[in-house]
DNA sequence: TAGCTTATGCAATATTGTTGAATATATTAA
DNA sequence: TTAATATATTCAACAATATTGCATAAGCTA
């Protein structure tokens, strides 16, 4: 973890190396306030800064979804400052509202006339193994 | 206007045509704020229930996108209350920020190993057609 | 270890959204 | 058209979320 922070020139600190830990050991997507609840005491104000430089940092991303609070995944896939491109598709469960990030077999490639798409974020929305069960 | 209401058993008032009207006329997606500032007085409070009750009738929909506030764009295809599906992609300008409902030529199928996807929304970013001129 | 840079925490505040209850308006049925 | 009913709007209060400037603390570099 701590390679991760210092190889995009973040110092090192506890708070850090928590939020990262939790949001790596998380199967799923986390809320800024589910990743508050897993910390034993933290300020409110450093987290939302945290997940910010994170995020700029291209450590995380932060997944939008209508209805739910946005949630902060890794980035798998290599991403630079500010610019965030992932060739997987974010899921989330209408039973658990669980939001994961999920390898797609391919992904699909877009075209619309007179626009130039620069990146892709695909969400489907349906019901996660563990609910289906 | 008025029959979109009463189609979906909403009584019409002066606010909700006015809303409607904005969000119909308007060739972008369109944040809470964007139509507050289109209306020339206004109830922040009875504007957010307006919201919420075109949504849940299948009138509107709600486009999260990460960074930005949530948009609201006309249903063009038959939502039903709750249940929204679309046959169109939303592309986001990253120079503009304007968020557009555009239809794909073809919707792509997703497949994930162990999860039943019921809808899908894609996102697309990129330089829109008045920003790359 | 000293000096510099950056992160953290505090106080204050802005923004966004929600709830319950009173009032006003729209709808319906006579 | 009017009266009765149902629904929307508004107000007041509040809750949650997020942001800013600044003082302090901690991390980093030489």
């Amino acid at each position: 973890m701590k390679e991760v922070l210092q190889n995009k020139n973040l110092s090192v600190t506890p708070l850090r190396l928590n939020v990262l830990g939790i949001i790596n050991s998380s199967l799923s997507a986390l809320s800024a306030q589910e990743i508050g609840e897993k910390l034993n005491e933290y300020n409110r104000i450093t987290l939302y800064r945290t997940l910010k430089s994170f995020i700029s940092s291209g450590i995380i991303h932060e997944i939008a979804l209508a209805g739910l609070d946005p949630k902060y995944a890794l980035c798998i896939d290599e991403c630079s400052s500010e610019t965030h491109n992932h060739q997987h598709i974010h899921f989330s469960c209408t039973e658990c509202d669980k939001v994961l990030c999920v390898e797609a077999e391919r992904m699909p490639t877009i075209q619309i006339p007179n626009f130039s798409i620069e990146s892709l974020d695909i969400q489907a929305k349906g019901i996660c193994n563990n609910c289906s069960e």
